[in-house]
DNA sequence: TGTTTCTAAAAAATCGATTTTTTAATAATA
DNA sequence: TATTATTAAAAAATCGATTTTTTAGAAACA
């Protein structure tokens, strides 16, 4: 599917860039915290172009900040931006979870089936390493929008995603909003198939908020 | 207001970013064209370093395509991708102008309307540079939604409008849209220092429906 | 004491050269 | 003739060294 014949091979900025991100989502850098550049090269054992090429990258995608000649900074944690992103994203997603309902075929439905299905028992398995768990999570969700025919909303939606994210994963964990939201995907599945559009925008407004509150923690 | 007491030093990688950005807006480079970084190099006299970070930081932004071992390429044009950005633009658009009038003060007013003289002077200046003119129209919707209390939603705007700027500017110029479109320019500011959200939100939408007319004739 | 000026160290940005990968042209094979 | 190898040239990516700018601390000054 996404695998052309040919292996395609990475760049060394391609996968600075990856684990650079994964690290800044996870709060491995405290927000508002200076990047030095040299102890980055040898924390990450990478030479300076790719991981400058890297950092651009991230400073244009928003997680991380650029100044002239001062180089790159973590953004800082705010409540007010968390509402303004928590906002953003009901209105994006109520928009494209209602396109993807009207759009999505027979594939669509299976494949959103299986990844609901992989995150129900990634929920379960307490084995799991958190970030595989958050993969299948970012994947269901992708997924669930995948047929509202928008690319640039799915781009603006996922851009958002990282952001919230930013809060979401250094919030202390809350097992009872967890079952509460693992619970709300399960429904969205059920509703999807039943392309009920009214339930499910209702039920992604609601999944925002509740996954809100527990981000809420990580700015205080 | 944006100067500090410092002086504040450019990066050559800064330079190149706007001014390849402005060339890649203005259609210099063909749409779908592979962009010969060496080539770029002499073109327009830097280092590799510096241009290198330039179109990483393009690619991030949805200005170029970066395609990994085989650089980077200009983005193709069509239809179908007009019609997303501008059914995007149309909801958004229409999101920030009514907050925008419900949370502007007085010094947005003037800003506006100090905006709006000056691209009303312009489109009557027959001598004036286009790329003048870009600046100051850009200027204005910059200005119209500045009050919105969004930056998310702003930083979206700015960029579906680069999206949408690399089809319009493309498309030849027809005067009698373009004479439309300014008296809506002046609308803007009536019904905005006026409050009346209905009349400002349908406007918008004709305006974006009205240029996107002629921006199509670029894609065919 | 508080401000300004200077300066050495640190950090960021840039350069030129090298390595790696892709591309495109040619030859070999079925 | 069509497909697969081969390989030399071109392009992309990376490296290590150099230049430029910022930063932070000491000295001079008011």
């Amino acid at each position: 599917m996404t695998s052309n014949s040919v292996p395609r091979a990475e760049t060394k900025s391609g996968r600075i860039y990856d684990v650079l991100r994964e690290d800044l989502l996870n709060g491995e850098f405290k927000a508002g915290e200076k990047l030095a550049i040299s102890n980055l090269r040898t924390l990450y054992n990478v030479g300076l172009s790719p991981l400058r090429e890297a950092l651009n990258r991230l400073a244009a995608s928003g997680l991380l900040e650029q100044e002239d000649q001062r180089g790159f900074r973590v953004p800082k944690l705010s409540r007010k931006e968390l509402e303004d992103i928590v906002n953003l994203r009901i209105e994006l997603e109520q928009m494209a979870v209602t396109k993807a309902l009207e759009n999505g075929d027979a594939d669509w439905e299976s494949r959103l089936l299986a990844a609901g299905h992989r995150l129900k028992r990634a929920a379960v398995d307490k084995t799991l390493p958190i970030h595989e768990w958050e993969a299948l999570h970012s994947h269901f969700h992708e997924v669930l929008l995948s047929s509202c025919q928008s690319t640039w909303m799915i781009r603006f939606i996922h851009q958002l995603h990282e952001q919230f994210d930013r809060y979401r994963r250094r919030a202390p964990r809350n097992p009872d909003v967890r079952s509460t939201l693992d619970e709300q995907h399960d429904l969205m599945v059920k509703y999807a198939l039943e392309r009920d559009t009214a339930a499910i925008s209702q039920l992604v407004r609601e999944h925002i908020l509740l996954s809100s509150q527990v981000a809420l923690a990580s700015c205080e």
